[in-house]
DNA sequence: GTTCGCCGTCAAGAAAGCGTCAAGATCACG
DNA sequence: CGTGATCTTGACGCTTTCTTGACGGCGAAC
């Protein structure tokens, strides 16, 4: 059964999306603040999120994005915020969608449908493995050759899982810094050399010459898994 | 580059559209009715949809149905109805997103922006092989038959994208200095001859008597497949 | 046969991109 | 409030790539 999870401090809202979405035949998570919320979804992710900007204990954008620090499944945000800077920080923070209140519970059905019906519904073996090092998406861990654990920053984490997933593939700078950092910072190629050199240093045998984290000048990076 | 085809009736919206859209790098297509613009999609399709709901030959729903029937590309719903069941209809006829007027150009964006975000990358990768060299657009990388990669560079690749994206096809040097330049460049034929000499040097069995990538001498350049 | 336009080639200087380093700035945590 | 980890930011050499101008070959027009 599809789970969705819903991040909200209005109780009454709360109560007519638990009913109206049990009725559809959804599982539905609860939680009144951001950090119970975030709590919830990583002891059960959800398929879905609604998250509410307005909550009491953080800015729903940061709930937006520590969820899209690892979870990839879509987020709708509500909000009874009408400005438009509103709309583009939670959209660019990684919101999937963004619903103003008041709103019909028809229409976010089928913006919930909408949601899920693109959601990849496939996911796919989460261990890479290279004679240099395995990654386990699942459990976000990189162990080296020798059996040791490489501790990476968050930042070279998503880094890394964005080119590990689309093994060969050419992944241009545009896209890793619009999706590490935000649509802001597509001219910032330095901290795409920065955090990439840090990453070779803990991954790559022979860091000054890249075996995995392949550059193709001008255009962006790619991961080349062995053969 | 990016693909946005826009189909909306309103010529002032359209007129506003393309410069926010061009400036922010992205190739424009436009189209002021449902049939110019399903022909458009066909014949090249965008990367992104924008459909108006109200065009003048038929239902904007009609056209993202039509689109669904072979596009998996996202499309965002432009609207002045405010009616839920307007935006349900659209959304569950598959539509990602949908925008009632009037809105921000910079929401717009954003929201282009999270729709092309969470779009599949796993686009089916054309291949051009021919019995020198095979290209893969989905990885951007260019084998040659001896098994060994081609380096090239970034103008190099994107004028070889272009010429073998279209087949036997003449392309005017017009064409591909403004694709790869920019309009102000449409008279440096110079930068044609010699990238694509470079070309030629690394990918033609013999450079000085090209087999595939052919000069039409006073119009411009074509890629011709084998047999 | 000459002239003209167009093309391919070459080489040198200019520009841009890359990796690296190190010094602040920022943040999380105790 | 201090500490350590992480991220940002600027600077530096180095390499690759692009631009730019010049040259000669070739064919068509005259």
């Amino acid at each position: 059964m599809t789970h969705i999870l819903v991040i909200d401090d209005d109780r009454q809202l709360l109560r007519a999306l638990r009913i109206a979405l049990t009725a559809r035949d959804y599982a539905v998570t609860l939680a009144q603040d951001g950090t119970t919320g975030l709590a919830a979804a990583q002891r059960t992710p959800p398929d879905l999120t609604i998250v509410d900007l307005g909550l009491p204990d953080m800015d729903g954008v940061a709930v937006v994005q520590a969820l899209r620090g690892w979870a990839t499944a879509p987020i709708i945000v509500l909000s009874a915020r009408h400005t438009e800077q509103a709309k583009i920080d939670a959209l660019d923070a990684g919101a999937d969608d963004y619903v103003t209140k008041p709103f019909g519970v028809g229409e976010l059905l089928a913006r919930i449908r909408a949601a899920l019906r693109r959601a990849t519904p496939t996911e796919q073996a989460p261990v890479i493995a290279t004679a240099a090092f395995t990654v386990d998406l699942g459990t976000k861990r990189v162990t080296l050759a020798d059996g040791t654990e490489a501790r990476l920053t968050p930042t070279e984490w998503h880094l890394l899982e964005i080119l590990v997933r689309n093994p060969d593939r050419l992944i241009t700078q545009k896209y890793l810094l619009q999706e590490i950092w935000g649509p802001r910072y597509e001219r910032e190629t330095n901290y795409l050399r920065v955090h990439m050199g840090n990453l070779r240093r803990k991954l790559e045998p022979d860091p000054s010459q890249p075996r995995y984290l392949r550059t193709d000048p001008g255009l962006g990076y790619r991961f080349m898994p062995d053969e």
